[in-house]
DNA sequence: GCAAATTAATGATTTATTCAAG
DNA sequence: CTTGAATAAATCATTAATTTGC
């Protein structure tokens, strides 16, 4: 019963909202990466993401950033919720005890299918470990020292082999940073794209 | 271990450290401003530090910033154990219960003699209220936008009054914004529309 | 139908915890 | 063992849904 006059705030000049509201795209093609498993993308991840999901409306990096850092928090604590939910169920009454597959899938989207792993360390070729998703904030512009040190890699061809079917990629993310052109093209083209909700 | 060393355009020695190493005379303006009450920094005074302490040697702004994060919340355990341990002296024995200036200092500091003080939120002259030190992070560098919206306030002058005595500054810190260029329109003050919750 | 009032979601920050270099 | 770095959890705060009285 809610009147249809649901209308998004379009952040047109002269009021800057004081905080990103995402467009039903944004939000469908985050919940499609994160349904193909990113969890932390590193900043060159981001800023890719970010740049793709500029033609929707406007968008930062780090719009980019915490939605997958809220997300990732509370898909969890919904699981933890339904699994304690689940576990109650038991207790309640009217099921045998024992016999049940308990452990059953709890995390099966995180087993094996997923396009962008996310482990903390790997050991590369050489043995070396490498954090892989190191810092993915926290630039301070420091000049344009980004990345100047620290790890920072890039997903290794790692699970490239196991992702020949291709299902749904939305953008490839090119794994070997391709575009480093900086691309300040925020250049006010952006909302009014696609329709609202 | 790491004979692979994380390679990086190193300015002057090829020496590949994996992690900032204070110098003592970069710990010692550190410590001098903590002491002075800054806790928690915003970018502005990140980058003006960041650059002072350049001279004694190599450091980003992530390492300040981190700087604070650790030694605030190191500092506030600490606080926390020698607590705990000051109220077992009396669980203790020998000391007779009562007539003890319990709530003693516990944060003498973050009494009122400090050079920087970081309430989370401030009223304002207009009665606008402010985040004061919002987001230090996340700059994620798009394009030169940094803080082009949100709050992101400087300190007020506020306390400035209090601190005529100007014990030792280290430097200013210039407390009102000065360069403050960002020409893009960033529709400065985002009266929320009421504080009810 | 429409807004004020209330509630539910969720974007943004801060704090706590953990990892790991030296 | 200390502490720089990074992540996760908790919290705050604002926006969107929804309810409610008209």
């Amino acid at each position: 019963m809610g009147s249809r006059s649901a209308i998004r705030r379009e952040p047109s000049r002269t009021h800057a909202v004081s905080r990103w509201s995402p467009t039903k795209e944004q939000i469908a093609v985050l919940e499609d990466l994160y349904r193909q498993g990113m969890r932390t993308p590193n900043t060159e991840q981001i800023q890719e993401i970010t740049s793709r999901l500029r033609v929707y409306g406007h968008i930062e990096g780090k719009n980019v950033f915490y939605w997958f850092q809220n997300h990732k928090a509370r898909q969890r604590q919904k699981q933890k919720l339904e699994t304690i939910a689940y576990s109650n169920s038991f207790l309640q009454a009217s099921h045998p005890i024992g016999q049940h597959v308990v452990c059953a899938p709890f995390y099966a989207q995180q087993s094996g299918m997923n396009f962008y792993p996310q482990p903390r360390n790997i050991v590369a070729a050489g043995g070396i470990v490498e954090s892989v998703v190191p810092f993915r904030m926290l630039q301070m512009c420091d000049g344009q020292q980004i990345y100047q040190q620290l790890r920072q890699r890039v997903q290794p061809d790692y699970n490239c082999s196991i992702n020949d079917r291709k299902t749904l990629t939305l953008f490839p993310l090119h794994p070997t940073g391709v575009l480093k052109e900086k691309t300040t093209d925020h250049g006010s083209s952006h909302a009014s794209a696609s329709g609202r909700h």
